[in-house]
DNA sequence: TAGTGGTCTAGACCACGTG
DNA sequence: ACGTGGTCTAGACCACTAT
């Protein structure tokens, strides 16, 4: 992969000058004129600037598209995310580690990092390192749960199912998770309780192929975000989701659970969440009684 | 001026600023004699390592606050955003210039500005320069207005201004806009139309004192977003807003602005809009009419 | 051709967290 | 004291845009 920016490839467009470049050795180019340097041998350094450089020694075939290196980079980390080599919660190799790793400077791993810990999926921590994110930590628990009580302290309520079942996904949940119609969906249907009040109704669809072996029983054990069961028991890490809201009426069966008027208005929340690779592994339609609770959103 | 990152002085008072640094000549401070020592010199060099490095010459003891070069930096280019120095939608200058103004390298200059490109307070083009953005791009709107319709592109509907008067704030909203209660606030009503169906009614309040002279007729004559008329022509930039969306019943008033029946569910978005500073300028209500439209969110 | 942002490197020092 | 991320510098080359 790497293809590096500048190795042939590059050449062959507009921009082949340097070419032959890349070789260090007794100066190809006259160029730089880097002379200065008297005493402090620049060395080899000016290869050809900035891209190729040492770049990775591994593979080669420069294909016809290529990113910049950090790109490359940040991409190569992704993927021993979504391998598993580093687990949520875990801390990953140093910068230093990772450059000498990838054969690239620690700026060039930095740049890459950074973008991962703005994406979320990882975080640094001075003076201890970077760690891969979870959503067993409270940062990251009300990225996806964007529900806040008109009075005290975000939280957690209890989760009561009612359902957890596998099924063929409908046309419509399959156009949104990119599966055929009729391929095995889970459903699950729940509802959230804050102080006492039925306040959430989840209706849920997952990806069957990702979540084989989930039960009822399993959902009801668990304590905590049911996101972070998904990471730890099934492998399958949220990453980002997409939301549409909108105003709607309570119908007879939401009215019951969430103890309101049939008709009562609900807010209405319809989410695809995506992992890795912005592959959508679950939809969701959650109906929101929002009368001591406000959904809370940041436009920047 | 910029209260070095070491330098003890800067510190309480931000004004001068502009003053010292900008003067390139006589140099203020002795210090950076650094000539170019010689090829590598390490030495010289390591004063107070990073932070101070060729900066301001002064270091020394660290005082109580401090923060990094990059932040303080970013603060001055914010300060001149705010003064109208650079004016949305002009180029502000170069990286390079900008590093000579402030006596710093290039990579801290691209670092300050990186995070205010994050902030969406500037944006960047390569090969052109790095521009102040403005509520007149297509881009920008859409941040600030999530409704989305069903089927078709997003667009910007027409306005149909009830009401534009000046009064007393009320407490709520005056609380809101962190001014006293009483204070002249500026209110205006409106209703947003798309594809010929009333589909929001506004009810705003805007600082009175930031609003001078805005009536009635100004808004109806200016096509295009609002944010863009107060940035235009009162100089206040809406940089960030936080909203607290909720479904409720249309009441009497509203059902006969948007033509739906009393009770009909709507969306309720109460929304702080800030400037420069986090100061809050704007307190909005909006309700909307979901059926044909969805109010958009991603969460990451 | 010239200027601007974008990428990359290399090395130094700082601040934080831990033994 | 040591390791990790955080800040800063300096210089080189690349890619895009406009002239």
């Amino acid at each position: 992969m790497s293809s590096l920016p500048t190795s042939l490839t590059g050449a062959a467009t507009p921009g082949a000058q340097e070419s032959g470049a890349a070789t260090p050795g007794a100066g190809t180019q006259p160029l730089s004129p880097p002379a200065p340097a008297p005493a402090a041998a620049p060395q080899a350094a000016p290869q050809t600037g900035a891209a190729s450089g040492s770049a990775p020694g591994l593979q080669s075939v420069p294909s016809p598209t290529f990113s910049p290196l950090y790109q490359q980079i940040k991409a190569l980390i992704t993927r021993s995310l979504q391998s598993g080599e580093w687990k949520p919660g875990e801390m990953i190799p140093s910068e230093m580690e990772l450059a000498s790793r990838y054969k690239v400077s620690q700026g060039t791993v930095r740049k890459a990092i950074d973008e991962l810990a703005a994406e979320n999926l990882v975080a640094r921590r001075q003076g201890k390192g970077t760690f891969v994110t979870t959503h067993h930590e409270d940062v990251v628990k009300f990225r996806f749960l964007r529900l806040v009580p008109d009075e005290g302290e975000p939280h957690y309520g209890a989760s009561r199912v009612l359902e957890c079942k596998r099924l063929r996904a409908p046309a419509e949940i399959a156009r949104l998770l990119d599966i055929r119609t009729g391929d095995s969906v889970v459903q699950i249907r729940r509802v959230l309780t804050f102080s006492g009040e039925s306040t959430v109704l989840d209706e849920i669809w997952l990806l069957g192929a990702n979540f084989k072996g989930l039960t009822a029983e399993k959902l009801t054990e668990w304590k905590g975000p049911m996101y972070a069961l998904f990471e730890a028991e099934f492998g399958t890490r949220m990453i980002r989701a997409s939301e549409k809201i909108r105003a709607v009426p309570a119908d007879e069966t939401a009215a019951e659970l969430l103890s309101v008027p049939v008709g009562a208005p609900l807010l209405s929340v319809e989410r695809v969440s995506y992992t890795y690779g912005d592959r959508p592994v679950e939809v969701r339609r959650g109906l929101y009684v929002t009368t001591r609770h406000y959904y809370q959103n940041d436009l920047s």
